[in-house]
DNA sequence: CGGGTTTATTAGTATAATTCATAATATTCA
DNA sequence: TGAATATTATGAATTATACTAATAAACCCG
């Protein structure tokens, strides 16, 4: 049988994009190259790698079984690389860190500094959106940091911090609303990231199930950047993580509504594959990250 | 860095050769593309593969990292293959097997004509010869048969079955010499191995420590057949393992000098890299090789 | 030192990987 | 449904590079 390397690499790239097009432009090379080379890998196997199911394409069985081969072989040539690398410059490299816009602006960004004056060696680049999981699976992402708890073959889950939010108003906004409990907040206009107040969820679930508002006025925002800034501005009261509005709240231009209401919190967790956990550079990030304690994040 | 696939082939041949003619010679190149493909290997890793310390070659540590990966890389591949193959003609492939030159020569092939009815698709080459282990770890083997005790890095043993030996003789030479316990035999002629008679060990150790004979006449007789043979022609006492004259025993042209003596045994195991264990036609092998039990082989 | 063996080097060749241009195919949306 | 768009397949030309042959250099050993 004998197989190529070149077209395995090519294969382990199209068996993650499931698109031959995107394949070509992460190799760097053309649409062509890809599909001569897939060709040529599946006459060598004798065997189907990707069958076309409904329009997209798909692995089959054997293709299956060769893409796992591929995952533990790229990674295990990747964690070489960094070894032999090692012994100069000590896990040195790249880290694609994933994590959701209002965290990964506001404070992980800051917080990594630290990390990265201490480890000259390791790069990050990063990419703060919601969708997170995908990228990670598709090898666009090598970490994320997500609140949502996902649960996917190979992703490896590790618990970094909890977080919790707060409802925040202008003082001026609460003098004018008078508000005392969540109760009156029925009453006055809602700042949200969805129209339907989803966004709210956890505040409302946190409240005993007698005592909670409904909310007559939302208005739709869809940043909380601009939730945050719209509330300075007197225009309603937002639901936002504490962390987003430390300074907010230390100045003044902002209150916390409701001290000491307990609302949910979010956990955030750190997911990465698990094969490329063993990489040396994955497991300083992940250790330093572990490290962060809420109390440092909430009184910098 | 970006290390080439074929090179690490290469390397990987090299590696366990630590000679790059026999390299070459393995992977059907020249010495010269064997030559330049470890340069370039090298000068893309940045770092020395290969030292060399006195006249031979040795791995650098970057090159043991380097080694360790290709060990999974190679292998995860080969199990791919396999798997992918699988699906169609079940565990197919090439076993190189070793074990001992009387083991081997007597019982295993005889033994192995049903696991290779049964496997059509396994193809199982033989190689009968003393020095097993090093073939074994530098892959020249696949799956030895010994009964001596090894132990190296990546080696997995597997007991297979006890052998028991016994000391033989014609009947004539037993009446001529008057054979009637051990003490007897130090006043006839003894067949050995080697001259110094340190293959008997294992017979006087079993003996009480006051009633081992110390044989006066020794004949040097390199080959375990050779000394069957000898003791057939009444030409002195033989010590081998019991499946090695089985016939004979049956057919009467030998006897057992002291059948109720309960003589030392040999262990015989099977060794395999344990990366490769998980090769389906390994696990056929194993598993049908652990189910011989001696009974079967004294008693066929 | 010199014969034998192993590795390095150089230049030429041959293989095959890649591209370019284009055709075939599938997908989307009006 | 058909036009527009995106994706994949194909064939010939090009380019890259792995390989070889011949030879030089290095090394070992008696």
């Amino acid at each position: 049988m004998n197989l190529d390397l070149y077209q395995l690499r090519t294969f382990f790239t199209v068996a993650r994009t499931l698109n031959f097009t995107e394949a070509a432009k992460r190799l760097h090379v053309t649409q062509s190259a890809v599909s001569h080379a897939l060709r040529k890998l599946e006459r060598s196997a004798g065997e189907e790698l990707l069958g076309k199911a409904g329009g997209k394409f798909s692995l089959t069985e054997p293709g299956r079984i060769l893409y796992r081969a591929c995952e533990t072989i790229f990674y295990e040539l990747e964690k070489a690389e960094e070894l032999m690398a090692g012994s100069r410059d000590g896990g040195a490299g790249v880290i694609r860190l994933g994590a959701t816009v209002e965290f990964g602006t506001t404070l992980l960004v800051k917080y990594l500094k630290g990390f990265i004056n201490r480890n000259p060696g390791i790069h990050i680049d990063f990419q703060f959106k919601h969708e997170l999981l995908r990228p990670l699976l598709n090898d666009e992402l090598d970490i994320i940091i997500d609140c949502d708890d996902h649960k996917a073959d190979g992703i490896e889950k590790r618990p970094l911090f909890r977080e919790e939010y707060a409802v925040i108003a202008s003082g001026e906004f609460i003098r004018k609303n008078g508000l005392k409990d969540p109760a009156a907040l029925a009453a006055c206009n809602i700042l949200s990231l969805d129209k339907g107040g989803l966004w709210w969820g956890n505040f409302l679930n946190s409240l005993p199930r007698n005592g909670r508002p409904e909310f007559k006025k939302i208005t739709e925002i869809n940043h909380v950047r601009g939730i945050i800034n719209a509330a300075i501005e007197s225009l309603g009261a937002g639901f936002v993580p504490k962390y987003c509005v430390l300074k907010e709240l230390k100045a003044g231009t902002l209150k916390n509504v409701f001290p000491r209401l307990e609302l949910l919190e979010d956990h955030f967790s750190l997911y990465q594959k698990t094969k490329r956990a063993g990489l040396e550079r994955h497991r300083r990030l992940a250790d330093y990250l572990a490290n962060i304690k809420a109390t440092h994040l909430l009184r910098p």
